[in-house]
DNA sequence: AACGACTCCTTGATCGTTCCAATCCAGCTG
DNA sequence: CAGCTGGATTGGAACGATCAAGGAGTCGTT
């Protein structure tokens, strides 16, 4: 009787089983089968056995809408993504969305992309938290001082962020993020040790916070070293040429033998520099980027470069999401990952 | 009375209004405010300003959950992202999902992202499909003989391909592709009207069809203008390292002044070659590649690339997958894009 | 023999929405 | 004025799952 005529007529694809569906047919109640689906433990062997195999038989797969009303969440995790913009090196961003995407898989969550609108840059956020479409989000974009982090925190919206609350450190929400200054450290120990020590900075503006602490990292690691850094330093903004042009003034100015760059951007702006002088990567001018992105891998002189360890960014933000939606206490409120040196020919 | 006491309390997220919460404050019935929100035309005008107010004042958004439930559409669209590998260039689908999110959420549809399991290809899809947790799949690798698209056509899912049933010209799926023939073609020709007459290719093994039909854009550009092409073609795999021997390969035999290749990264390979003789790319050899991927954009020297109309695509599937889903007779099976030409320094 | 404790399973209610059929009401017709 | 029409609105049922209680049945204890 839960199966009525009309529902198999036609061409119309055949509604899938329900549980009621896989009750009758197993001689248990409804209940009893969700609970071989959900709590195993519960039921006898002989049962659970029997309950299984009819759910096998039927291909029974519990009807997430269904379930989602009743228990108030829908194993989704929503992430906003950017407006389709020309130019920017989000070939990271992608080894972050595929490694997210594995591990919450694991975690039982998918991952829910929705379109980020630059005039109303909560909009979406506020949409699906209303209608109960997601159970938590992931932000990435935490640098510039953006209103998410705190549009969601004071809306008391489940979420992770990849990235430090810079502005803010008393920011209570769990964050996840990789330790930039210990990455260009180890780009700068990595040329001391090969003898340089004339090493350039080339970075970017000083109103970026992540800027500035990648540059920490090589400013102390020249410290550590002993090593003067006046007139070594350049800010420019996240282009090639303009790393191309900061490249050109400091070999005139300050004849540094390596470069440590904020970004793979700007060491593709150094490389174009050496390429016109004909000066060659690896063996006159030592180079090393940021980010590890494709172009570091392809580029016909291989660029040494930090990469992050975006896997384990992933599992952290997941195993975060899990934390805070079991309503655990969370465990720690931010993770500092290090990241690791990808060394190839220009370097 | 639908507000019963214990949701109100304590610092547990206080749940969202709901259909009845609404009605009981404008006076009117839940259904009347369900029509409010989907059928304005139902309701007097009156009406419908005061339940449009409240709506607003409450801050009331339809529960997903419960409208997925009875109506059995989830408005989403489930797309599987391959398992996290490196080297291989996907910054076109990275570009792809960008513009796919953007189209598919003007159209009121949200993109699922699933995990992909090398082992079990269809698991996911079968999961997603019985589970009713995603309306339709857009399929994204249609290359390789890859099952996907015959089970889901088997199993009647809908689904649109971003990509020919290459294998089955006789598949009644619809799909979206771009015209790689049409491209090679406009690379081609570009070269002609630049005054080159020996213009080799750098394509792929034979067994893959869009390297074929990328190599009979080539092919048929250069018939046309009563060239001839022996000893101009060679086939190799898809890496840097393959496009560069090839290149050496052929200035030494063949002597030809410009290459089209069928990749960014085969073209990559060309202008390693060119670098390590000293040949500059644009005055003295012409390279054109495909995809127009990042690292074309950032090179040293700009390469010139043929650039598929992403943007297009996903506005072309998002419309398959409309007329799909409302159960109209598709309008037309197969829509097939012409790519454009972005020129830059290497060409 | 009665009782509680425990295991295993079942029953009714519920989540928030939309579908369906019925009802109300004003305006028109004959 | 009854009868009809059609637009506006309503109440009950359903979607398919889980939650919260409650019943059998078995066992050991008093």
């Amino acid at each position: 009787m839960s199966r009525t005529e009309p529902r198999a007529t036609g061409f119309i694809p055949v509604s899938p089983p329900t549980l009621a569906d896989v009750a009758e047919r197993a001689g248990v109640s409804r209940q009893t089968v969700s609970n071989a689906v959900n709590n195993p433990d519960l039921l006898r062997p002989g049962t659970l056995e029997r309950v299984r195999q009819v759910i096998e038989e039927m291909g029974y797969s519990p009807n997430r809408a269904a379930r989602n009303l009743r228990t108030r969440s829908s194993q989704l995790i929503g992430l906003r993504v950017a407006p389709a913009q020309e130019g920017t090196a989000n070939a990271m961003m992608d080894r972050f969305v595929h490694t997210l995407v594995d591990t919450s898989a694991e975690a039982g969550y998918h991952v829910l992309l929705f379109a980020g609108d630059n005039e109303d840059p909560v909009g979406g956020y506020e949409n699906l938290m209303r209608s109960t479409a997601v159970d938590a989000f992931v932000v990435t974009d935490t640098y510039l001082g953006n209103p998410q982090a705190a549009w969601l925190s004071e809306h008391r919206a489940p979420f992770v962020a990849f990235g430090r609350p810079w502005d803010d450190p008393a920011a209570t929400h769990p964050w996840v993020d990789v330790d930039g200054a210990a990455g260009t450290r180890l780009a700068t120990e990595h040329l001391l040790a090969k003898g340089h020590t004339r090493i350039a900075w080339i970075g970017w503006r000083k109103d970026s916070p992540i800027g500035e602490d990648r540059r920490a990292g090589w400013l102390g690691a020249m410290h550590d070293a002993g090593l003067p850094t006046t007139g070594l330093a350049s800010r420019v903004e996240d282009s090639v040429q303009s790393g191309a042009g900061a490249a050109a003034v400091l070999l005139d100015e300050s004849a540094p033998t390596a470069f440590v760059c904020a970004s793979d951007t700007l060491a593709m702006g150094v490389l174009h520099t050496l390429w016109i002088r004909q000066l060659a990567p690896g063996t006159d001018i030592a180079v090393v980027g940021f980010d590890d992105s494709q172009v570091a891998q392809v580029f016909p002189v291989g660029l040494t470069s930090v990469r992050q360890p975006l896997e384990d960014v992933a599992v952290a933000i997941v195993r975060a999401l899990e934390d805070l939606l079991s309503h655990l206490p969370a465990t720690t409120s931010g993770v500092l990952l290090t990241p690791t040196l990808a060394v190839r020919e220009s370097s």
